[in-house]
DNA sequence: CAAACTCCCGGAAACGTTTACAGCAATCAG
DNA sequence: CTGATTGCTGTAAACGTTTCCGGGAGTTTG
């Protein structure tokens, strides 16, 4: 049968032999002819025919092998359910596909152990490059960023000497400006719902919430801050131990999803918002503007760092031997109808107020938004 | 230098060549110690040594050419960031994981051309499998998952005949539990906002509910139906063009981000949720729960089917010749606040009801929840 | 003690592609 | 008319792995 190769296989699928054989070529021109490049009209042409005859299409792997780029990128992140991460995924998908390419998404747990198996399974090169948005950062986990065989970005705060390609926003920065519109508003007994404190962000919203206090004069009573993790039922059961025993006139929660769960403890135990209690939640997710009342939210600007992280992650593709770059993406403020200055006294019945409350002036920094 | 490959060149990463070299071995022996099949203590010994010490990471491409599987699997849905599809999808990448495989999402923004681009694409071999969550399927998009060749498991409705492997659920049957609910506790002018008429599911809730009010002796007022997509902003506006031209007391939408754009619309019209208007919505997603007053949902098995979904594509995996197979996964009804039988009269002014609202018997059929 | 069997090893083929290289014909310049 | 240039073409190597196969050494069996 075959002199070679058992091209003539009936059960398999047609490869570049088998188009080559039709067309009367070589497997080099038959090649050349389906990459574009080189040909004679009258190869070009039997070539094509030939390919269309068998359904010819190439196999991705064997093409992978050979040039060393399988047209993969990855994104790992802690949990896909976060609206934060839907909208950061969805910003890095439109630059990957837009440039050929394929994206693969890994839910870590913002487990350690997992992202460092993820790093070290980059040297099986079954990807491209990797953007990873760690919540937790070690020496190890470091260290396997830096001798990755594949380039790496991270979203997220990383160590100032750190060699690694780094898009950030100033989440400190953020928590400032959620502490000084509340404090605009007259609050004076502003809560803090935390994520794990020994995650980065984590820590870095309690520094910046501690330090936005300090600089307006107030000092901080303890009972008022507590943690959880980064979810919603965690944000509502932190919220609940928190207003057991203490009394805030405002709640700022370190991301969304515990912003919801601390509106549902705050409404379960019958206080009005904002009336009695304002809400402030961070990273601007569709789910701040979903709930009712309407988060304000501090925004990270979520999709604009994944927007860029893609293309750092891009260039660098490109030209490994760019020097290693950081970005920062500022943090702006959208107040909604959970945090609005609230007329005092009871709530007319069966009124809703969306978009209708009275309007204080608000900081300068702050960006205002209208009801959806 | 070297005799037969240039195996030491000094920048590239180590081959199973380097390994072997290193070892004194030939690379078959080195490759069989490497996948723990075969070899003597002391070969053993030498080459996980030589390994260790190079660092050695097999390359998965090469791997994956000759063993003509990737370990990758795709998942195609609409929209990733409808959380009724990240519900399936976490549970797909549970079962996905613990096979030791990876799993490759995609975004097919619903359009057609996306998705049999990709069922196309399935020829170059580089995932080993696909699952797909088609919202509009045409006779082309048959043929190409029928003839795909790699396997592809469906998730929602398709032809009786189509010999595909399939997993769905009965959305006629869902509306028909939320018509029942409603109709019991006492809701007469039950409307409903839909999705696209030309979505399969969009068509199967549509006769759904004429089917389920005909049931009920209740004369379908068209008025009360409006249609828009299956997104939040959509389901807002569909909702407000529907109450500028009539007064539903119940409202069942598509699915939940269309409820809570409903709900939107409602509250801010100055409607109270459950008292005047009940809300029902579908998917029973996490949103559903995070909602204030806290949603009722039809379930349709999301997690369940994507679970089911990722065994059936395994098995096939495992063995092509098994015949079409086809599962089915019952819809039920989480009964929650924006639909619990109200209190007449108007709403108690700052005393929030969570969970505390009089309860009428529902019918059996309904999978009564507790509040959280 | 010879034959059969088991175990381990190395050479080489195979997976399907791209591409460096050399050969060849045709066209162009002198 | 001859030599250089251009444009195609085919052979074969290469990407890195797994695996078939034959051979050799050691062990068991008759």
């Amino acid at each position: 049968m075959g002199r070679k190769r058992l091209q003539e296989s009936t059960d398999g699928r047609p490869t570049v032999h088998t188009v080559a054989a039709r067309a009367g070529v070589s497997i080099a021109s038959a090649s050349r002819v389906l990459n574009g490049v080189g040909g004679s009209p009258e190869t070009i042409r039997k070539v094509r025919a030939a390919a269309a005859e068998v359904g010819y299409v190439p196999n991705a792997i064997a093409r992978s092998l050979q040039s060393q780029r399988t047209g993969l990128l990855a994104l790992a992140v802690e949990d896909i359910g976060n609206p934060v991460y839907v909208a950061m995924m969805r910003a890095i998908e439109a630059v990957v596909a837009a440039s050929g390419r394929q994206l693969l998404v890994h839910a870590t747990g913002g487990r350690i152990d997992n992202e460092t198996a993820l790093l070290r399974r980059l040297a099986n090169r079954y990807v491209d490059g990797m953007i990873l948005s760690p919540i937790r950062v070690t020496d190890d986990h470091l260290a396997a960023m830096v001798d990755s065989p594949v380039p790496v970005v991270v979203i997220g705060q990383l160590g100032a000497d750190a060699p690694v390609d780094n898009v950030r926003t100033d989440s400190r920065q953020g928590v400032a400006l959620a502490v000084a519109h509340l404090v605009a508003a007259g609050r004076r007994r502003i809560g803090f719902v935390n994520g794990p404190l020994d995650t980065v962000p984590g820590a870095a919203r309690d520094a910046g919430f501690r330090a936005a206090l300090a600089e307006h004069g107030i000092e901080l009573d303890e009972r008022l801050v507590e943690v959880g993790d980064f979810q919603y039922a965690a944000g509502r059961s932190a919220a609940e131990r928190l207003l057991a025993r203490a009394r805030p006139d405002a709640l700022i929660c370190a991301n969304d999803l515990i912003a919801v769960g601390a509106l549902h403890a705050l409404l379960a135990a019958g206080h009005r918002v904002p009336e009695d209690v304002a809400v402030v939640g961070m990273d601007d997710t569709e789910l701040a503007q979903m709930m009712f009342p309407q988060l304000s939210s501090v925004s990270l600007g979520s999709a604009e760092r994944g927007r860029r992280a893609a293309e750092l992650l891009l260039s660098r593709i490109a030209d490994p031997a760019l020097p290693p770059r950081r970005e920062q993406v500022p943090p702006s403020l959208a107040v909604r109808a959970s945090s609005r200055a609230a007329v005092p006294g009871p709530r007319p019945a069966g009124a809703a107020s969306a978009g209708t409350g009275s309007e204080l002036p608000s900081p300068a920094v702050v960006n205002e938004e209208v009801d959806r």
